[in-house]
DNA sequence: AAATCCATGTAAACGGTTACATGATTTG
DNA sequence: CAAATCATGTAACCGTTTACATGGATTT
């Protein structure tokens, strides 16, 4: 998955591995984040397979940078990929409703006391989905459309989970 | 993750591999679904650890199975993780919004195609949850509370991704 | 007779996380 | 002067997935 968002975010415009780290951190990294060091190791990895090239830039101010740019049989790549048809759902995988499932062990003021911290950080999370603006100019409209949606994903996610817990709350009796 | 679970299982009641990936498939596995190598994987793990202690159980039609039973150190390493506090969010992982988060590259056609195919997952998928019934008999009233709010949380997510898509599609000017 | 279920596992590969290692520049 | 930012990467580990391997019992 790493190897073809990094695909195509080289197709808006060559990078380095430190470029791409910030712009996944302001756009898809709030549904898949990645750490510097795999965006290194699969940018390498990415490069064996011809799918990038680079070249390091030698800055003076020691600022030295190996630019990454999508080679042909990337570009090929990534439009493969961005063109396949999904027909399952993906497996989704949500730790807090593991530890949830087991909660009829826990003792009620445990219950009620994660249920208030777990509200918090989701309206945290809410109010940090709903703050964020787009740079407008970096993309085409069609890109600033998909993008938002991702946003309005976001927004529509915490706001369910905030409904969820609520519900839940009432149910226990927690104010 | 996976550890926690089967021991959270274990602690109901003994079982084997193969009962515990019954079991997990129907509960559990809605959102942290694990593979029948794994779960194998991970017992012989667990019992290294001493957490689970395993005997074979002989049985004249072939039916010969491993049975796990938590010991006193897994029931407390169970009870540990269940009492943890989560005091972050877990980051999630949404392949389909990498994917769609590029869209604005794809044409009209194969944009209207994937939405109507995801709308259908979706349905499905929320038609599933809403049919399953947890047979009452085999868990306290407590689990059973927290089991039903896992699939409650099941299908409050599927009818937000759900309204999520059909604003796009209202958007985008798919009937 | 074929497919599915019951039941066990191993091995290789893959993707991701954490820790380590370095060093200059900018900001407070 | 300390902390944060810019910038690169390696190594070890861990959890998960996929493929392989076996074989009897039951259902269609």
């Amino acid at each position: 998955m790493l190897k073809h968002a990094l695909l195509g975010l080289l197709h808006y415009r060559e990078m380095s591995g430190y470029d791409l780290e910030q712009f996944i951190n302001s756009s898809i990294g709030h549904f898949w984040h990645a750490k510097l060091s795999q965006i290194y190791r699969t940018l390498k990895a990415l490069e064996e397979e011809g799918l990038v090239t680079s070249r390091f830039e030698e800055q003076e101010d020691a600022r030295s940078k190996r630019i990454y740019t999508l080679t042909n049989k990337g570009l090929k790549e990534f439009q493969d990929w961005l063109t396949t048809f999904d027909t399952e759902l993906d497996s989704t995988k949500v730790p807090f409703l593991v530890r949830l499932f087991f909660f009829g062990m826990v003792g009620k003021a445990q219950i009620e006391a994660q249920l208030r911290v777990w509200t918090d950080l989701h309206q945290r999370q809410l109010a940090y989905y709903q703050n964020i603006h787009i740079p407008e100019d970096v993309s085409s409209p069609d890109d600033l459309f998909f993008w938002k949606a991702t946003l309005r994903f976001g927004v529509m996610y915490e706001e369910m989970v905030l409904h969820w817990l609520e519900e839940m709350k009432k149910d226990l009796g927690i104010v």
